[in-house]
DNA sequence: TCCACTTTTTACCTGTCTTTAACATTCGCT
DNA sequence: AGCGAATGTTAAAGACAGGTAAAAAGTGGA
């Protein structure tokens, strides 16, 4: 993915759609956080920690842009209230820095419930919001599935692999040349697999990336969804050649030879 | 749903990777519960126990810290409220118990929905938060949610020794050029042996690390196994020279020189 | 509201894997 | 050589994982 320079900035594009910043990639597992409390801060970062991110920590928004079109982070985390000019200022601010961070995923960190900080913080361009107290399962699933979003664009958009075309900006699934319609978890299923094609997955971490966080669905409801994509991308179904079962272990996506 | 509310029936705890055993190996399938009600309690030992987990409980927090210290379990689930000093001390007192335990996850278990326990409750180190009441399979699933985050990320990269190709990650076996099919149980247990070659391993050592903890098998199980992988990579089975038997010792695997 | 559709659970069935136990063989020792 | 212990080998019973279908539960739109 060594592409240089796209031709255009973001001149034309619908705002939300992010764009992958593709002159300098950012450090994919470095995250800046933002937060005055120490104990708050202290609490993140031990857990950003623990999901193998690695983690910048400011008390104030002091320094943090310059650092940023340094460091390229892959995420931020902002309180929305910081003391040296609050966290909604400074997301402004990243998102009209241009294209060098301009497409940086921001997460608002805040104790308020307040529907008005909010939105505010919405508009500024935040991709999501998280309000305290929150688990540290609930940060943490809540930043791998922003930075998932916003990794898609990154890969490559339509996966080719034996006939099969996964379209995942489009969400379309092409078999062998005939457009089939799928399920909004089918597709997710099919195109994660498809995406780490080769390796075997245990139903529970098919779960995990697959499902949406916070569900929390029998395992066995992968099985089902399984079975429903071999009928519609195995020539036959009896004998898969896509969507291989791995007894013992889980599933596994493969390119079958011709 | 004449099961009540049973989770999964016993049977899904897929044959997780079995990763190679760190410096200081905890004990991947016990936990420990702190919770002074009996009625709850016998409620979370059984659920977990159902999903696979050995528990040992506790209706104060006396003596957990000390038990801890020698069975290091894989987690704790503590009540926030307990008697004999409440399950944040506790929390508070094995996140400073140093390297022995500081890492192991705790898990909170609370009635209250109070904001300031649930801050203060993450303030110490939980990391995670489950209030009462919670379904079976809410807790189930965040336990395991836990423990795999928790998981050494270790990349297992393939092993290739003397013809022989272990790709941990997809699972597969390829034997000087073809690919063979193994059951589960059987790349486990090459994989293990292959990544610890030239050691020596008792039939109980095997037991430990490849079969899970829960079940109690007989040490010639293994013998049956080194048969029938033997049968599967050696060229003549009768003279094995990846899977040496050291007579009243164990196996060995070894990369056969030219 | 009903209807159509998706998601999830559940139960049953089948083929495969696991485990044991019995018997055979080999090894090391005296 | 002969003995006992350790290991090799085999087959059969039972357990279990995964496939499948159908019901149940949830969702959203007309």
């Amino acid at each position: 993915m060594g592409a240089l320079n796209r031709t255009f900035p973001g001149a034309d594009r619908p705002a939300q759609e992010k764009q992958a910043p593709e002159p300098v990639m950012n450090d994919k597992s470095k995250i800046f956080v933002v937060e005055d409390d120490t104990d708050i801060s202290r609490l993140v970062r031990h857990h950003l920690e623990m999901a193998g991110y690695r983690v910048r920590s400011y008390s104030t928004t002091h320094g943090v842009l310059a650092d940023a079109l340094k460091e390229r982070p892959a995420l931020m985390l902002l309180d929305i209230m910081v003391p040296g000019g609050d966290g909604i200022d400074l997301c402004r601010q990243v998102r009209q820095s241009g294209q060098a961070l301009g497409a940086i995923p921001i997460v608002f960190l805040t104790a308020k419930t307040s529907e008005a900080d909010r939105i505010r913080g919405l508009e500024t361009g935040a991709d999501d919001y998280i309000t305290k107290p929150f688990s540290p399962r609930e940060l943490v699933a809540r930043v791998k599935a922003v930075l998932r979003r916003c990794e898609a664009p990154l890969a490559p958009t339509v996966i080719r692999s034996g006939g099969l075309e996964i379209d995942a900006l489009a969400m379309i699934l092409t078999v062998r040349g005939a457009v089939i319609t799928t399920t909004a978890t089918e597709f997710r299923l099919l195109h994660y697999l498809a995406q780490h094609a080769g390796r075997v997955f245990t139903r529970d971490q098919i779960l995990d990336a697959v499902w949406r966080e916070t569900t929390f669905v029998s395992p066995r409801s992968v099985d089902v969804y399984v079975r429903k994509l071999r009928a519609k991308i195995e020539i036959d179904p009896e004998h898969p050649r896509y969507l291989r079962t791995v007894r013992g272990a889980g599933y596994r996506f493969e390119a079958p030879k011709k």
